[in-house]
DNA sequence: CGTCACTTTGAATAAAATCAAGAGTCGTGG
DNA sequence: CCACGACTCTTGATTTTATTCAAAGTGACG
């Protein structure tokens, strides 16, 4: 449970990144963000944000490392229903329904900001932003049918291929892209729960990536060495990501 | 293409129904409702009403039959990421994404109403409206979230036996069960689709729910014999449905 | 009464899970 | 600096689960 208080100048924060994408920002809105991203915590991996069953309110932004929306089984089982990466925004504010249907925790060692409700209410009063949140949102829940497309539909490998052809595409939008390579902080097993495979399969999937020329990956650095290609094999479409840049880089 | 004008009066609307299960309306919102559900059309089954890159506005309400959102891989694979069943409204106004990133088609012959646009922003001039639609919008993506799960961490049986507990939930609320039987007018390819198997093996496994007293179909009928047992082996929690009424008959 | 779509069943195959053990990595504390 | 312990990753052998391929059987409907 280390809490470090969140030193230091926001580094053009990944939120403000990310919802510029969706269109201009206004000085004020600017400032608006900037404030919420100076009041970042350091969290450890493996922590619970929010949890189910839990009343949702304000929001949680996420700013470094990985994050994930995720539930579990009676037996254990664990499956991840989303990623939060640098520059998501998580909105508790269900406005209608008062219970978390799932859990909000790191996977690896994360900075993020939790936001009020009243500061939330601030930030959505500045037109832009909103609009952004919105469209996140919207993005948010394609992505989660995209995924659901991956585990019902794709092979072990495809769906491999599909996530991390994702990742490069919102990774790349917040600027933690160098080339076709990024940071995944994440273990084999958090691929497994994401994906609905077993953590044996995933490492016998990757080997099978690595052993076709698509992927590399040393210590937690990911690198896509042909993503027109993984691309191909995972058929994947960033349509539903909604960002213009072209996708191999 | 059969294309019928909706006559007949409108049966206590399965919409305001379903809305009226979140809230007190008040006579104009009932009367607004009223008049759309009034408007509605029969369609044949296996009729998309609106494709993946069109460009989305006003909604689709659907009053009988089963509808879907789909998307379909190359190969011809398609997945199925929710079902639309009497009462639900599938809101196109997604203000800042301007493309359908899935399909929305019918399973079955459907009766459905297509709202424009500015019909649509009429309903959400009501506050008591609006306020509904958005606690059904956050309860659909509750449930995607439970399917991702159901695809991702259950056995066939297990996400067959969730699902129909899923589905006695949904059209309880809009008076559609009788006892613990109800209509399930799709076909076990559609199930497949749905579930992320084959449709043998959806069959071998119905088989096995049969088998073990859990339901019966006969013709397009589907009876949970034993819902609470049928529950506990789906570890199914009707939580995300957000509807008070307790499961089991 | 024939057709077409759907369901059911069997046999062979493929994909993924399970079980188990060993090797690598990393942070911690002596 | 090294050794320890806790994860994580890797690999092999085996079993389970699900797909594929193929062929009947069933049923609704014109």
């Amino acid at each position: 449970m280390k809490v470090l208080a969140g030193g230091g100048a926001a580094v053009s924060g990944p939120v403000l990144r990310k919802l510029q994408g969706f269109g201009r920002l206004e000085e004020a809105d600017t400032a608006a963000l900037a404030l919420v991203e100076a009041g970042t915590r350091l969290v450890p991996a493996g922590t619970d944000l929010i949890r189910e069953g839990d009343r949702p309110e304000g929001m949680i932004a996420v700013t470094e490392g990985f994050a994930c929306r995720y539930k579990l089984r009676e037996n254990g089982a664990r499956q991840i229903m989303a990623y939060l990466v640098p520059g998501d925004v998580c909105d508790l504010d269900n406005g209608a329904l008062n219970r978390m249907d799932h859990t909000v925790g790191t996977l690896s060692t994360c900075r993020v900001a939790r936001i009020m409700p009243e500061t939330a209410r601030e930030l959505r009063q500045h037109p832009a932003l909103a609009r952004g949140l919105r469209k996140a949102a919207l993005i948010d829940e394609a992505t989660l049918r995209e995924w659901l497309m991956n585990i019902g539909r794709r092979s072990a490998v495809e769906r491999l291929a599909h996530l991390f052809c994702e990742l490069l595409v919102r990774l790349r939008a917040v600027g933690l892209t160098s080339g076709n390579s990024y940071e995944l902080p994440i273990t084999q097993l958090d691929l497994a729960d994401t994906t609905g495979m077993t953590s044996v399969h995933v490492n016998r999937s990757l080997g099978e990536l690595k052993r076709e020329g698509l992927i590399e990956r040393k210590s937690k650095r990911l690198t896509l060495c042909d993503p027109a290609r993984l691309a191909e094999v995972a058929e994947f479409r960033p349509d539903y990501l909604h960002r213009e840049e072209p996708f191999s880089a």
